[in-house]
DNA sequence: GAAATTTGACCCCG
DNA sequence: CGGGGTCAAATTTC
């Protein structure tokens, strides 16, 4: 494992540098009158990505959005504007992107205790679909019922792959009542279905798979707080680009305990549009998966965080262990709201995260050569 | 014909 | 008891 350090460091410079590089090609397009908007919003796009992909290397082990307090209580972030449908129309009318916000809670719940998390998403018919569409993950419905006090139905879907491989990942759309541009979709579970199709780091990850195997992520029970954060997640998601990721629990818990999975990643999504969907499948869901930190990474060194990224999810850890949890069961809703985009970029269709993105304090580059 | 969706029944929990 | 979630048979779609 110590040799990953090195790994990832490695590739938080190259993602750093590549941003950098995408930033001034932007400004360069930004002085060529000919360069479509579409293109910078492309590059804009990159940028994004790559910064988000650094951060998620160096953000692991700490930063949950926000604040999470490491054990329990109820955290909000961020909580812009909830969306309001009930009081006042948003008047803000000046994002109408697709924005989105989501809370996390870790599940109190019983048996299956996976973490859940909610993400508003909004579409804006007018634009095109770009919005984050896919999650990648394909869903399969098994349901839709009819919520007391909404006036949409409710669509459940389950990962498509449960039978074969056992993924429980679920997702709940609900369209907001006053708004259908809204909708808001709840995760519960963490995909282990193994759909990649784009791994791109596929090639990266044999060349430093040492003697073990590629991939592998086993469950790993997280004993701190939850690190799950969504947002981490959906950094994750948004590259797809997995990184490797070492976990050490080996035992898993109640739930199935998938040998070593491989990230997954989204590749297709075959979403579709509910009936109760004006929409297209545009909108959109994201799911992603989980992420911890692992215990490994020391606070204090900070630099030698790395980290990686596993779409994948242990699932344990949340619900597994109880023990750390039961004291506080309140823990388990923690709520995170992440406003993200600001009022830029109306067509961006990724949505980061951004806004809660924390840094491990403590973060320093060793790497002198970093962004130099 | 296989796979996905629809939809009412069924189940669990508060 | 009722709401919310899931199952599963029927049906539709590919």
């Amino acid at each position: 494992m110590a040799s990953m350090g090195d790994w990832e460091q490695k590739n938080l410079v190259e993602e750093l540098t590549l941003g950098m590089e995408l930033a001034k090609q932007l400004q360069i397009h930004l002085n060529v009158p000919s360069s479509s908007r579409e293109t910078r919003e492309v590059l804009v796009q990159k940028i994004l990505t790559s910064y988000e992909k650094a951060l998620s290397m160096l953000n692991f082990g700490t930063s949950l959005v926000g604040e999470l307090h490491p054990v329990g209580g109820i955290t909000i972030r961020n909580s812009e504007s909830p969306p309001s449908h009930s009081g006042s129309p948003r008047s803000e009318d000046s994002d109408r992107d697709t924005r989105d916000e989501r809370q996390i809670d870790y599940g109190s719940s019983s048996r299956k205790s996976m973490p859940r998390w909610t993400k508003q998403v909004r579409v804006n018919p007018g634009m095109g679909l770009e919005g984050p569409l896919d999650d990648g993950f394909s869903w399969r419905k098994y349901g839709q019922k009819a919520i007391l006090g909404a006036k949409y139905p409710r669509g459940y879907y389950r990962c498509t792959h449960r039978n074969v491989q056992g993924c429980l990942a679920t997702k709940q759309v609900q369209r907001s009542d006053e708004d259908p541009t809204i909708f808001e979709i709840t995760y519960r579970g963490r995909h282990t279905c193994t759909q990649a199709s784009n791994l791109l780091p596929l090639s990266q990850l044999r060349e430093n798979q040492g003697p073990s195997t590629n991939i592998t992520i086993e469950p790993q029970q997280n004993q701190l707080h939850q690190e799950n954060n969504p947002h981490t997640q959906e950094l994750l998601l948004n590259f797809r680009r997995g990184l490797k990721v070492m976990t050490e629990g080996s035992d898993s818990h109640d739930q199935q305990s998938f040998p070593t999975n491989t990230f997954q990643f989204p590749s297709t999504s075959t979403v579709k549009p509910e009936n109760d969907s004006l929409f297209p499948p545009s909108m959109v869901e994201n799911s992603f998966v989980g992420n911890f930190s692992p215990p490994f990474i020391s606070p204090s060194d900070s630099v030698t965080n790395y980290y990686s990224v596993s779409p994948n999810e242990m699932q344990h850890g949340f619900g597994g262990n109880k023990n750390f949890q039961s004291s506080e069961s309140e823990l388990t809703d923690h709520i995170i709201s992440a406003a993200a985009s600001t009022t830029t970029s109306p067509t961006v269709g990724l949505d980061f995260p951004f806004g809660n993105v924390n840094f491990d304090p403590n973060f320093t580059f060793d790497n002198p050569g970093f962004l130099s």
